[in-house]
DNA sequence: TCTGGGGTCCTAGGACCC
DNA sequence: TCTGGGGTCCTAGGACCC
């Protein structure tokens, strides 16, 4: 049997374990540049802010409402996840979790007698909410794909469900399968919810009961033939042990406000890449190839918002590495390549990939000793920035001013990692 | 008239997730 | 005026190999 833990509203429960008059009150978090609503809590929901709309078409709810709004603050919902999940840890012990995202985890209850599931439940959602402040709905299944709609379910009338909802028995399972829209189903996304509606297939119970040949043709092969049997309670979708070195390493911002020189685009480029490559250095990794991409701003503003088509192009690297000047050298050439002067940019990107174990690194006999120099130089540099805050320590390329920096003007203190914005309580 | 039968690796693009 | 930032997996098709 399978479990899915997921924290209720997370970065709004986050910014309210250190704002308790905040309990019971609207509060929304907005995404990177304060433009998109990207967690609402249940009063906020019920005022009708909807989920990732921009935050200026909100703004006339939100301010009549005195709702509280916050820029995100990932330091401290990274410092929260990590309690959460530790408690996970404790509970059903280490190898019998799977975190899935920030906010949610996946567990083996093999261990469980089946007939304390929902004891179990219930109290791992008391002890999680007691332990870090954050409350959690927990979906019980034999499988994840219905754990995930079980979750759903719980969440839907928390008063019911008291935040629990086990589909364990057939009968539960159609119940539940007959009353869920296919778009509903993890793992249905706007394009095949479309296509299934076409099809006359609406509720999760129909495609339940579809050929899995049909699902082979129609949805992708093997992924949605996967998803038909999960739906059936046959376990397809196994649980992964944790992905700690990941296959690509990207970051992109929206900028600020328009950008128009090169010299922006490349501080922008340059300070970019010395993020990526950190999280490189921290999965002991490093990459060989390096691509930039950046996106014109639209001439012309239309309502139905979409991003530009982006201008993007790639380089592979001699050999991997993981030093900031290394990546931020070709990092820059490619931009060279792709600026258009008289244009106006709004975002950028770097990504790195082709990302190897830093032990399997193809040895270069002739620069051993410097590149002994560099992990240390690096590591040095880490470790200040870690410690002190960041960018204490940074390459030239990377600009001081920083005027295309994103806006975040509403985030809170970041009371959990940094010692000078400890909370004080009086 | 007529030209095999496997493989692997890489890339681009599409779908999805939170 | 104003719309985020990460990731994953899968498939198809081309290049290349013997």
């Amino acid at each position: 049997m399978k479990a899915i833990v997921d924290c209720n509203s997370f970065y709004c429960s986050c910014e309210r374990v250190f704002r308790p008059d905040l309990l019971n009150k609207p509060v929304v978090v907005l995404s990177n540049n304060d433009g998109c609503i990207i967690s609402r809590s249940d009063e906020a929901k019920k005022l009708g802010v909807g989920m990732a709309g921009p935050y200026f078409l909100a703004k006339h709810i939100i301010d009549k409402n005195d709702v509280a709004v916050f820029s995100s603050n990932y330091h401290l919902y990274g410092d929260m996840s990590m309690r959460v999940m530790d408690t996970l840890r404790v509970l059903v012990g280490e190898e019998n979790v799977e975190v899935y995202s920030v906010d949610e985890a996946f567990l083996n209850l093999e261990k469980i007698p089946a007939d304390q599931y929902e004891k179990f439940a219930m109290e791992m959602r008391e002890t999680v909410e007691m332990w870090t402040g954050i409350s959690v709905s927990v979906g019980v299944a034999p499988t994840k794909t219905l754990a995930k709609i079980a979750n759903h379910i719980a969440k839907k009338d928390k008063a019911k469900t008291k935040c629990v909802t086990l589909l364990i028995t057939e009968e539960e399972q159609r119940k539940a399968l007959q009353l869920t829209r296919v778009n509903g189903i993890w793992g249905v996304g706007s394009a095949y919810a479309n296509k299934l509606i076409n099809c006359g297939i609406t509720s999760a119970w129909d495609l339940r009961n579809m050929p899995e040949e049909w699902a082979h043709t129609n949805m992708g092969g093997v992924v949605g033939v996967r998803l038909i049997k999960e739906l059936r309670g046959e376990p397809s979708i196994v649980m992964n042990k944790e992905l700690d070195t990941k296959k690509m390493i990207a970051t992109t911002r929206m900028f600020g406000k328009p950008v128009t020189e090169l010299h922006e685009l490349k501080e922008a480029i340059a300070t970019y890449t010395s993020r990526a490559a950190e999280k490189l250095r921290r999965q002991q990794c490093a990459a060989n190839t390096i691509s930039v991409f950046i996106v014109p701003k639209e001439e012309s503003y239309s309502s139905n918002f979409r991003h530009g088509p982006s201008v993007s192009s790639y380089a592979t690297l001699q050999s991997a590495t993981s030093f900031t000047h290394e990546l931020i050298k070709p990092a820059v050439e490619l931009l060279d390549d792709l600026f258009e002067k008289g244009r106006t940019y709004k975002k950028a990107g770097v990504m790195l990939s082709g990302i190897v174990p830093d032990e399997s690194i193809q040895g270069n006999l002739f620069a051993t000793e410097s590149k002994n120099t560099n992990r240390f130089l690096m590591s040095a540099v880490d470790n200040v920035n870690f410690a002190m805050r960041d960018d204490v320590v940074k390459f030239c390329t990377s600009g001081v001013n920083k005027d295309w920096k994103m806006r975040q003007e509403l985030r809170s203190e970041r009371h959990s990692t940094r010692w000078e914005e400890l909370k004080e309580v009086n």
